[in-house]
RNA sequence: GUCCCGUUCGUCUAGUGGCCUAGGACACCGCCCUUUCACGGCGGCGACACGGGUUCGACUCCCGUACGGGACGCCA
């Protein structure tokens, strides 16, 4: 039985990174027909908060991610990963180092990291020096047993290799000469992920690993925990990282919401369509797809279609157009345009909701006048924010006029001032209202008027929505209506409206 | 610094030695449709990092260089 997990620490939102190992995972298990799990990596006792758990959670719903099982909570196995720990102490393939715990800033390691291993390239200090590493056992535990604190190391042998076969990077070997004794538990007992990792793995029955790129080279580490505990390894799969623009890595300091999956939710993208172009990032089906369901992507992943190269997560911060990836934002509006109405509709309810522009009758009474409406405009929408923004007018009377709207549609040509309250009583006097009577209204006016349909028209948008742009006008009239329609037209508002806008009459 | 990984249009990618004068999608530009804007249709711009091999033949295999990324902590 395949068992794979997804092992988020929660410090913090849920990172579009993590919440692609995610997908890949959940989908894997999904494919194969196994288990997928979810650990909360809450070690770090600082930095972990039960707020970025719940977020975690809500990502993956929001995702629509399901998992089995109960959640596990890794700090609840702390006692596990000391007692195997000691276990392997006790079997001499990890030892105590009575060595005094070092101070580091934890702002400052990184370069610690380099310049430390620049020392040691220069000085020739090799880790396999540690003085307490053939201590023997019955003196480390008298010490132990007398109060002495200690971190426990595992033991890594002098000379060889190890190995594991990765299923999207292949083959891969490193020297022990590579690999320090690295410490299993901290001086205060604490345990340290890579123990963590592996005792909870193998406490699961995970049997596939897939996870981000960056574990590619701790990974060996890994094995070699697997290997002391008696332990099988499991498979690898690492995937390539998610970059910003920048090739750099994607941070939220440096890049900030962008990267929050909350964002996406917050910010008006169906959870389908993120889903979607999620996946297509460093995977991609056989027959090249590129819109896939739910159900399509797990019947076509499989790990081999696995990329090795890091993806770029393209996105402009300050152009509105394009805040986040082009290809996202266009799959987006794919999706509005084109998935059933039926399941748009509850997204659309949420937004108008938030926005009080929802009211019960939508429910009911006026439920296929809505129906109608939302298909009209969802035409040309990027996301559901458009249709409280936007959208706007359709759904109450207290809209916005756009200057740039009210300039070129209608203050461009003074007589629109009459001739639109005209238009309004001949749309007035019809005896059947729909969008080929108005239009037909329309254009008889124009004729009688001597100006071109096009000018009515233009104007009409913009008394209508306060827009320049919009759906044909002639549904517009039909969607709002008779009376809406024939008010609008009459009501002076968008010629006092834009006079606060100094300078631009 | 050491080790590991990677490199096809601006971006996501297809491509597993001949099907490639390198295909698709997004973005961008143009035309058509449309008295608006989108959608849609058609077209354009645009890439195999570089150098050596191997081969009858390399985007595809090997080596090197360059560039990019990752890891190296008593963080996760």
């Amino acid at each position: 039985m395949t068992r794979v997990r997804f092992a988020p620490s929660p410090t913090g939102y849920l990172h579009i990174g993590a919440a692609r190992s995610a997908l890949f995972n959940w989908l894997y298990a999904r494919k194969v027909g196994g288990k997928f799990l979810l650990r909360i990596e809450d070690t770090d006792l600082q930095r972990s908060t039960d707020e970025s758990t719940r977020s975690i959670i809500e990502g993956l719903e929001w995702l629509g991610l399901d998992y089995d099982e109960e959640i596990v909570f890794q700090s609840d196995n702390a006692p596990k990963h000391r007692e195997a720990a000691y276990r392997l102490v006790n079997e001499r393939k990890a030892y105590r180092d009575f060595t005094p715990k070092e101070q580091r800033d934890d702002k400052t390691v990184k370069e610690g990291i380099a310049e430390r291993a620049r020392a040691h390239q220069a000085e020739g200090i090799d880790h396999r020096s540690n003085p307490f590493r053939d201590l023997p056992l019955d003196e480390s535990d008298r010490r132990a047993a007398a109060g002495e604190p200690f971190a426990v190391r595992l033991k890594v042998a002098a000379a060889g290799t190890t190995q594991f076969e990765d299923i999207v990077y292949g083959q891969q070997e490193r020297a022990f000469s590579e690999i320090e004794d690295l410490v299993l538990l901290r001086s205060d007992g604490h345990p340290l992920y890579n123990l963590s990792v592996v005792i909870d793995d193998i406490e699961m029955g995970i049997t596939h690993v897939i996870r981000g790129q960056d574990h590619l080279t701790n990974t060996h580490k890994q094995v070699l925990l697997y290997q002391a505990l008696g332990a099988t390894v499991p498979k690898f799969a690492h995937l390539p990282l998610i970059m910003a623009p920048n090739k750099g890595k994607l941070s939220k300091r440096k890049h900030g919401e962008v990267v929050s999956l909350t964002t996406y939710r917050d910010r008006g993208f169906v959870p389908a369509a993120f889903r979607n172009s999620l996946a297509l990032l460093g995977w991609s089906p056989p027959d090249a797809r590129e819109i896939l369901s739910k159900d399509e992507l797990v019947s076509s992943f499989s790990l081999e279609g696995i990329g090795r190269a890091n993806a770029i997560f393209n996105f402009q911060e300050n152009d509105p157009r394009h805040w986040t990836d082009d290809k996202a934002l266009w799959m987006n509006a794919e999706y509005i345009r084109t998935m059933p109405i039926e399941e748009l509709l509850p997204m659309v309810k949420a937004e108008l909701r938030a926005n009080k522009l929802w009211r019960e009758e939508y429910a009911d009474d006026d439920r296929e006048w809505l129906l109608k409406t939302i298909d009209l405009i969802r035409q040309r929408f990027h996301t559901l924010k458009d249709f409280s923004a936007q959208g706007r007018a359709y759904f109450s009377d207290d809209f916005d006029f756009e200057d740039t709207a009210v300039n070129k549609n209608l203050k461009k040509e003074p007589r629109l001032k009459e001739l639109l309250p005209g238009l309004a009583g001949r749309l007035e006097e019809l005896e059947s209202f729909n969008a080929e009577t108005a239009e037909g209204a329309l254009r008889q006016f124009a004729e009688d008027s001597g100006v071109k349909a096009g000018l009515l028209i233009n104007g009409s948008r913009t008394m209508l929505t306060g827009q320049a742009v919009g759906p044909s006008m002639f549904e517009v009239f039909a969607i709002l209506g008779q009376k809406r329609s024939v008010e609008r037209l009459r009501s002076g508002v968008p010629w006092y409206d834009s006079l606060n806008a100094p300078g631009d009459v």
